[in-house]
DNA sequence: TGTATTATGTTAGCAGTGTCAACATTTATA
DNA sequence: TATAAATGTTGACACTGCTAACATAATACA
């Protein structure tokens, strides 16, 4: 039955990378078995892509579209704080549930984003659900809303990073839990939303 | 003249496996090249690196002992705003300058910290910097010090991931510059300073 | 001091990797 | 229908992390 051709070769080759990459962490992943996973040769893939890091590319891009739906936020009705909280936390969780994903779509696995257009458009519409919901929370200038937009997501990204470490840690709670940045974390992880909720309204009534 | 011994290898291949990844970034060290480096055989450095990830944990230690010299503040003066926003400025520009490094150390390279010990102390210790600075602004609880502290370092630790990003694009300069968080992000780092001290005056008041 | 133990180095080799060149087959196009 | 393009396969190269077995030097101890 099974042809010469796939047929469907690229789509399915990113939906197992995408899985394999969530799963065991992108290092883990390598052409050839994710060739074997589609019962296609080892050098198949690259009919579809140039390199390994235009697979992850395409992973990297997968991630940023399911962020988007994940922190959208009806445009309809009217922006106000609690729903940028909301949207925050809905990122914080986004990265947490989706670590290894979200280490191939911030980390240094793809280089340069502007070679892979695609990457970078769907990365950039990420970007800007979180912008235009800032921009209607008050009549600020571009400028203003750019900067409070990138200081909240740089304080949301930076604690994805943050809160994972402590995680890993903590899992494996072989140290004093009194001690390190990672015991804050934690603390704060239990306290998401109240955290969340002061530190924008700071951002907010800058 | 070369002995069977080499006498002092283990931090030759420390400094050389440092040296390596911050130029060519960590995924290109290879041990066999660090051996070579070395003037030593393939296999030779296996007998102080159980692992590859043992030699990562020795590099990212490294970085957390660099980076705490780099943000140091001299204790015996009284703490005032200004030296966290020099902090902060210091961590950032020392996350940008020694990109390949700060990777190892905030990245998943290393995956758990509790299995290198001596990694652990150094970036609890790093850590320490941070907070205990913060600790002599103000007559706040321990809880409130440490949601300050993690709130700041969340966003310090972000803006580098982000700027990063904005820097890789802005170098390859392929995209329009105009649309995107890449070139908010620059409009901030050619403002860092007040930037900073607007976001930290935020936090410290809260 | 002489010997046993440990630390540190070497060689050879396994299984796995990304990638390329050459070739095969199917599909699209002129 | 002939030709070109797309998509697949086989075989191979150079490289990787890592292990086992062995060699040599430094150290500990009788």
């Amino acid at each position: 039955m099974k042809s010469y051709h796939h047929g469907n070769l690229k789509q399915e080759l990113i939906d197992c990378a995408c899985r394999l990459c969530e799963r065991d962490g992108y290092t883990k992943l390598s052409i050839r078995t994710l060739a074997k996973e589609s019962g296609v040769s080892q050098t198949a893939p690259y009919r579809h892509f140039e390199t390994k890091e235009a697979l992850y590319a395409s992973v990297a891009q997968d991630g940023f579209n399911k962020l988007s739906k994940a922190i959208h936020v009806d445009v309809d009705k009217k922006v106000n704080k609690k729903q940028i909280v909301d949207m925050a936390i809905k990122y914080i969780e986004f990265g947490l549930k989706n670590a290894n994903t979200y280490d191939l779509m911030f980390g240094t696995a793809v280089g340069n984003f502007a070679e892979y257009p695609e990457l970078l458009e769907s990365a950039n519409s990420s970007y800007e659900n979180f912008r235009s919901s800032f921009s209607q929370l008050a009549n600020d200038s571009d400028e203003v809303i750019a900067f409070k937009c990138i200081t909240l997501w740089s304080m949301v990204h930076g604690l994805v990073g943050i809160l994972r470490k402590a995680q890993v840690v903590a899992d494996n709670s072989m140290v004093n839990p009194e001690a390190g940045p990672m015991s804050s974390a934690i603390l704060i992880a239990g306290n998401l939303e109240d955290h969340l909720d002061k530190v924008i309204s700071g951002i907010i009534e800058n």
